[in-house]
DNA sequence: CGAGTATATTGACAAGCATCAATATATATG
DNA sequence: CATATATATTGATGCTTGTCAATATACTCG
């Protein structure tokens, strides 16, 4: 899926640009993969507008009480909470017949102190 | 493209799972499609690859060196920059034959703040 | 057990996206 | 002006994703 013709941009003719750069990977690829699939679960407007409801309340929320504030199916909304279980962003718990959605802050956390640190020069992101 | 059976679902039925929950809606619908935008711009493994990099450096990045970081088609990592510089996640600029890229901290900086709003319980997102 | 209800799953489809090859644009240099 | 180089743009292609309709699953209640 990616081409193998590297070595035809690694020539010398880059070096007339800037001096040679080893920019130190910043945390492993798994750790880089786990934050773009968290950040992907977030960047839809459906699921970041649940993960909005549940970070406003306290106790879980129901999954009737959620679609109702959609103007889109329940196997939608059920496919997008599936998304945010997949990546652990929300804990559920079955009441009955009912399933109660909250916010998993613990995965949350990670992600926004990364951000953070995005934004401090030179930072080290954690390697771990 | 999507249903209009919303009243299906708003029946008394759901009156037997939780009281009526009116959730305030967080920021308008406009705060919350560009948010989105950006956690998409993010939430790909080379563009957050890319980002990481320019949060390493205070001074800007020519884009041989970031394309040399990446077994990708130059095309390809000229895309990615497109998308960073449409969410204005990064500063460019021309100087001679080279494009230097940086990061935009300032617009990065909101969304860092605003997943730090999410872990706070019934924290107010910024409606403005 | 049978009927009803809440939620999840499956399968299909259209739209979006990451990638590449080819080409265009812009700048430097001889 | 002609050539070379760095980057951007265009167009095509395959993969992913958001959505729905239909169905399955699980639970409650009579």
């Amino acid at each position: 899926m990616q081409n193998n013709n590297n070595e035809s941009r690694t020539t010398e003719s880059e070096a007339d640009c800037c001096p040679v750069l080893t920019i130190r990977p910043a945390g492993s690829d798994l750790r880089l993969q786990s934050r773009v699939k968290l950040l992907a679960a977030l960047a839809d407007p459906t699921r970041l507008h649940i993960v909005e409801m549940l970070s406003q309340l306290q106790e879980p929320l129901c999954v009737c009480d959620i679609t109702s504030q959609f103007d889109l199916g329940q196997p939608t909304i059920s496919h997008h909470l599936k998304v945010l279980r997949d990546v652990k962003l929300v804990h559920w718990e079955k009441r009955g017949l009912w399933v109660y959605y909250s916010l998993n802050r613990a995965a949350l956390e990670p992600i926004a102190g990364y951000l953070d640190g995005l934004l401090a020069i030179g930072q080290a992101v954690s390697s771990v």
